[in-house]
DNA sequence: CATGCCATGTAAGGGGTTACATGATTTT
DNA sequence: AAAATCATGTAACCCCTTACATGGCATG
């Protein structure tokens, strides 16, 4: 999954390991993450298959860097995979709520503080979403982008609609659980 | 992570892999599954450990089976886990989110089409849920289970407003496309 | 002087998916 | 006669996370 990221953001432009990762932690991380971990070993595994292709630039003063290019085998697989369309729902792995199914017998007081604690995290990664100009950014200097910018604008218009639902849920749980 | 769903489930009362895979499906399937290889592994790995205990059942005419306990080993370390309050954020995968992100230069039919499947996959997740009498079932007859009943309610409440926000989601994004 | 940023990697391990494998009973 | 349900397991693999490891430059 993360080759296909990989790919996409190469096709923009050819890029580093490092600044892949900034990129994804500024865009997708909200529906897909990954460590520079990861990041590095796959963009060696793709260069392996033909994929992407790297060259290492050295500069005085500077820490020597990898970057990295799409080739024509990339941007084929990349097109390949988006042509054949999604058919199952993605799964989901809500810790919060695994925890919560069973928290019957706990202190409720334990568990409205860990509640609280998740609404904040939640606050935060909204106001963070609300706070995100790069789209904006894109949309009013970059009119060749505009198209893309729209798909960009609806994956997190889907990150703030997710945060506020979490947060109206966390809100109304809270309230069910001092009632009870 | 599964370790401690099945510790959960055994608390209620001894079970087999095979009853622990059909409870998972209808209840925490939708924040949290597993496929059977999984769950009769880490049984394994869980007996070998202390925290279950197993014993084969041969009857006629029926499969055999090994029902599994929990031991207070295993009791003391769901307890443990979630006495410990979650202080991250759950990580989303969401695949169609990657998908939509890089297909400004797909065929908007084609990503049309692919949405409005998607739109299927969640009405029937959404109807699911709202058909899903088990809690009901639970709240009206075992009075034991009230408080129970309460949290698991409250996690499918959430699975409930995920999938209504995710398909209002995909409207306003079918309609963004549309109008491009 | 310490923290943070730029920049890249390796290694071990765990968790989870997919596929392989079997076999009896019940339902359509 | 075929498909679904009950029932349990193994094996290979892959993806991902966590930890280890290094080092220079800039900023406070």
């Amino acid at each position: 999954m993360i080759r296909y990221i990989l790919l996409g953001f190469l096709k923009y432009k050819p890029m580093t390991g490092y600044e892949l990762k900034q990129t994804i932690d500024h865009s997708t991380a909200h529906f897909w993450h990954a460590h520079h971990s990861q990041i590095y070993t796959t963009l060696r595994q793709m260069e392996a298959q033909g994929l992407v292709t790297s060259q290492m630039v050295f500069e005085e003063g500077q820490p020597n860097k990898r970057i990295y290019q799409i080739s024509e085998a990339g941007r084929k697989a990349l097109d390949e995979w988006l042509a054949q369309p999604l058919l199952e729902m993605s799964t989901i792995k809500e810790e919060l709520l695994v925890r919560l199914f069973f928290s019957a017998q706990r202190d409720p007081l334990q568990v409205l503080a860990e509640l609280a604690f998740q609404r904040q995290l939640h606050q935060q990664k909204l106001a963070q979403y609300q706070a995100l100009t790069e789209i904006q950014h894109v949309e009013e200097n970059a009119p060749a982008l505009q198209r893309d910018a729209a798909f960009w604008r609806a994956t997190l218009e889907m990150g703030i609609r997710y945060e506020t639902t979490y947060l109206g849920w966390l809100e109304d749980t809270m309230r069910m659980i001092e009632t009870l």
